[in-house]
DNA sequence: CTGAAAGCGCTTACAG
DNA sequence: CTGAAAGCGCTTACAG
């Protein structure tokens, strides 16, 4: 019946050995409170020396805090995303442990977030960050209307007032890469697009629309093949992206883009001489493709750092923005040549 | 400075509400103790009607457990790997969840495990799942010295006593697949493997040359090419596979397999025409490829399922198997035809 | 500058 | 069957 943990010793322990009070050690810690240089000193050293921990939990519930934060995943997901997730992760993870915060884990469906729920209805955490949002979306709804502090990665619908996001600059990117792809007079691009649930999704084909905009373009309605989310959908958009003389592909993401590579290739179509191929993002799935593949690029470590700063902050009841907008690189390769 | 959650109701609420004690709210939530049947109804419809939650983190304090466990991600892994983390880990959230623990996320590297060592020392979790371990495991020598009930998903080396285990059977997964292949006659084989340093390439190793003496042929090994763990080494190693007319090459992983087949269609030489292409493991990242791949099949959302029941058992201080072996499956595919 | 005491929200012997 | 009280390991007014 051993727990198999070793008995630790406390904050009282300390005291009785030092012959202070807990209040005492507690505020040498804590370093609130006033406190006698040469007592604190004595504390710190006791505390060094005998590999005192305080007890976080214990001191949460003292503070009616928790020093964790969720972060929900996605359940479902493409290969290629998982990626950005994890550099997510690593970037949240550094943040929050530097600030003697820890990772809840909550993995989520679109349609069944009782994960999540429970998370919060056991004051498991102080925050939550969410990985991925939805242009209608269950989490957004539940946080706000059980008023938990929380922080999005990427953009949230514009449905939703006062959430708080951090997203890298989609629209803008795609425009770019769009007005450049235009510019090296390819006219027939076709646009092979992602789940338009998703709220990226509808910032990348913005930046899509603005491009033509401002190059004083007509886009061909007519190569837009959007939320074609799965192979064989793919594969009839390549098709008829090559029997209209697409002379550019634009996949809206990495899964789509390493979808319609896999079929060019099946269909034995040369990228870039028979048609030119370009990814509205960056992953390391694509890294090694032959030919390489012009992309954007994002850092998504970044974005988890600068979500979960910027989390913890709100949990400390600071000003933060509303909208935080990442920077990106256009990276141009063999592809579009 | 508001926290944004809302002031909870209590168990000392509802024990007010109601007029019984606290005590009493206690019982009638937790099962435990004697309580008048009628007592308990009419708690428990006050609860459900008020939905009342338990702070479980109070509820920790007072029993000493957390109800977290710690899972431990690598911070260095291939983009193949991260599916296999991903499916554990769903697997290990459903168990988890559904006796109300939650997960806490530590992202170690090999040579840095302070996000474990802060997470055990703040006294966080009741148990830790390890996702990977290594030959030399830091992590597995920091909590067994600080007894910390823990288990590995993926075997241990033998320099360790007492780690519970959950894995899949590599060995005789190896074994077997390595047979096959030389049944069909294929003699040249070309092994090219992973990482040493993980346990798991020994297993395969030693399935590999089992299966060699089972079918009393003698292993060629200037045809193993071992800790090729980028492109660069891999692309050499097929190549030297190549010259000497290898009819088969093994990948031992999934990582090493995507870097074989990119170097084969660089090369163009023709898979299975020119040589032959196995795994021996199974990823989403070879599910589509052209043509498909002969490899082992091992389901890891069981593996993270076994792994989060055993641990709460351990925990429990309940007896648990030392080493868990759980099956696979051959699949053949057009790569060896 | 320091300490006794109450409190965070639960559980659990102990007594009745 | 039920409750008062002590305890889990901290923090923090309040008083001195």
């Amino acid at each position: 019946m051993d727990k198999g943990l070793e008995k630790n010793i406390t904050i009282a322990d300390v005291a009785e050995a030092l012959g202070v009070s807990k209040t005492t050690v507690s505020r040498a810690i804590s370093g609130k409170g006033r406190i006698g240089r040469e007592t604190r000193e004595r504390v710190l050293a006791y505390i060094e020396e005998h590999d005192y921990k305080p007890n976080v939990i214990a001191k949460g519930l003292a503070q009616s805090k928790t020093y964790n934060i969720c972060v929900v995943m996605p359940g479902e997901y493409d290969v290629v995303d998982l990626t950005f997730f994890q550099e997510c992760l690593f970037g949240i993870q550094e943040i929050a442990g530097s600030m003697e915060y820890d990772i809840l884990l909550s993995i989520c469906r679109k349609n069944d977030i009782s994960s999540l729920e429970r998370i919060i209805a056991n004051h498991k955490v102080d925050g939550v960050i969410l990985m991925r949002t939805f242009v209608e979306d269950e989490q957004i709804d539940f946080l706000q209307t059980k008023n938990v502090p929380f922080v999005t990665i990427g953009s949230t619908s514009a449905n939703y007032k006062g959430v708080i996001q951090i997203d890298h600059n989609h629209k803008s990117a795609c425009k770019e890469l769009t007005s450049i792809i235009l510019m090296k007079q390819m006219d027939k691009i076709a646009l092979i697009g992602g789940n338009e649930e998703h709220v990226v999704t509808q910032s990348r084909l913005r930046g899509f629309r603005e491009a033509y905009a401002k190059m004083g373009k007509t886009l061909d309605e007519d190569l837009m093949f959007l939320s074609q989310d799965n192979q064989v959908l793919v594969e009839k958009a390549v098709k008829e992206a090559l029997n209209r003389q697409a002379d550019c592909i634009l996949c809206m993401d990495d899964a789509v883009c390493s979808r319609v590579l896999k079929t060019l290739r099946q269909q034995h179509v040369k990228v870039p001489e028979d048609v030119r191929v370009a990814s509205f993002y960056n992953s390391m799935v694509l890294e090694n493709n032959v030919p390489s593949i012009t992309s954007l690029s994002f850092d998504a470590k970044e974005l988890g750092m600068v979500a979960c700063r910027t989390l913890l902050d709100l949990t400390e009841g600071l000003e933060v923005k509303e909208r935080t907008l990442l920077p990106y690189e256009v990276v141009l390769k063999e592809s579009t040549k």
